[in-house]
DNA sequence: TAGGATTACTACCCATCAGTATGATCGATG
DNA sequence: CATCGATCATACTGATGGGTAGTAATCCTA
């Protein structure tokens, strides 16, 4: 009731986040499109850490060191929050369609491309709003815009895995089933995968695409040809960190 | 005030669930399990419809047509229902494992196997519990002997391919790497599969591990055999019922 | 420095829901 | 029939949290 202010001992000190552009100038810059972006940016990290549900509006506040009603004025609802974390997450995706587009190599090759990007997106502060947005949390109309982004990408992977067969880059398969199974071990890296880990998510995208590419089964030709050497060497898995 | 029970026109209609021990036979069959278990599969059933979050206890008893003090006289906490819904699941899976030492095949084999099962698992009931159980909508107990159990899991996956590259049936990689990829594809069954589609568990399991053992790249070897032809005749993907 | 627009905070409302206190009901048993 | 114990319902509490009303501080412009 007296220092009009509370008196917040410092930054805010969830792991060197990006300092809050409140507090950061105290001089208010209203550049309105960084506030905006810095709730939706503490929204994912707060979501990612914690999950929708466990994540209160006022704890978004306190990590941007203001209050509730503040985020309010820059989103209309915590739903509306969760969207624009997926939307974000979900953009990197598309533009990595787009920038393949434009590559002439095999599919396959492409395929490799997106996926990487694709790891990468998963592994990102938007990765977990991106996978784990449940339909249940979310209003009729955003749900059915998120669906049709998923679709979007899962028709995109289905269309390179048949082109990949077409141009005999990619063994023939089933590609609806493949991009299931290339997806969803993709997406799953935002169940296990933490920040400041051994890994990046680019490294992982590339372990996966390796496995994906070459599958379980020795091949037969290469016996001594394009796996050589490497049969000997293993262990160099990395310290087994990420195990949850 | 007048009838002491409410006049519930009939069975309850949601798809033909077993329909509840209680109204099945007015007799009270005091068997606690039974009803203990009809209640943990009435839990995981509007778990894996609604998440868990936005189903409330109320819910719950309502699909089992008694009241919330029913349900507690049945389980201590909501959290316990998770929990229980957590480990039917995943016993299936250790079931697996269990069974499958027995065999006396190569490690690939072993891992197809366990493999399958674990897509049935996945795909089943407990399947949504099992895999998207947050840890931080559980007890730091409860939390950890999820973890545990889960980490017996992946442990179990990666010994076999250990083994499998030991023997030779598996090409060389990266255990920790390919165990992830395995399981993540797998456990991301339960983010897309309902019931009453068009495969079972069983049979998306078993395309997966078609996938995983082939691998995209065209085998060498089979030059001119396993890939000439069918490069042409695809069109036989499964209706695309699935697609979210 | 007046006055409007923008931005943020204090204080509140209210719906939801996990969990419980209390007592009614029913089958079994003597 | 009387009673006991197991089972279940009515009706409540308490806390959480999404969202808002009203107001105060600040900036910009004139």
């Amino acid at each position: 009731m007296s220092s009009r202010r509370a008196p917040r001992p410092a930054v805010a000190t969830h792991n060197a986040q990006r300092p809050s552009p409140w507090r950061a100038s105290r001089e208010r810059l209203r550049d309105r499109e960084v506030k905006r972006e810095a709730v939706i940016r503490a929204a994912a990290h707060a979501f990612n850490r914690k999950g929708y549900h466990n994540t209160s509006l006022d704890d978004i506040a306190a990590a941007l060191e203001v209050t509730k009603p503040t985020v309010y004025y820059y989103v209309t609802s915590k739903e509306q929050l969760l969207f624009q974390c997926f939307v974000a997450g979900v953009e990197q995706i598309r533009a990595a369609f787009r920038e393949v587009k434009r590559l002439n190599v095999p599919a396959r090759e492409r395929l490799k491309a997106v996926l990487r990007h694709y790891g990468e997106a998963v592994a990102s502060e938007f990765g977990w709003c991106m996978v784990r947005a449940e339909d249940q949390d979310l209003s009729p109309a955003m749900s059915g815009h998120i669906k049709a982004l998923k679709s979007e990408i899962d028709q995109g992977i289905r269309r390179l895995i048949r082109d990949g067969i077409q141009d005999g880059s990619i063994l023939p398969c089933d590609p609806k089933m493949t991009a299931f199974a290339l997806a969803g071990a993709l997406n799953w890296i935002a169940h296990w995968y933490r920040e400041n880990q051994s890994m990046t998510g680019a490294q992982i995208a590339e372990a996966f695409v390796t496995v994906f590419e070459n599958g379980l089964r020795p091949r037969a030709s290469a016996a001594e040809g394009s796996t050589r050497g490497s049969a000997r060497r293993r262990a160099r898995q990395p310290a087994a960190a990420l195990a949850r």
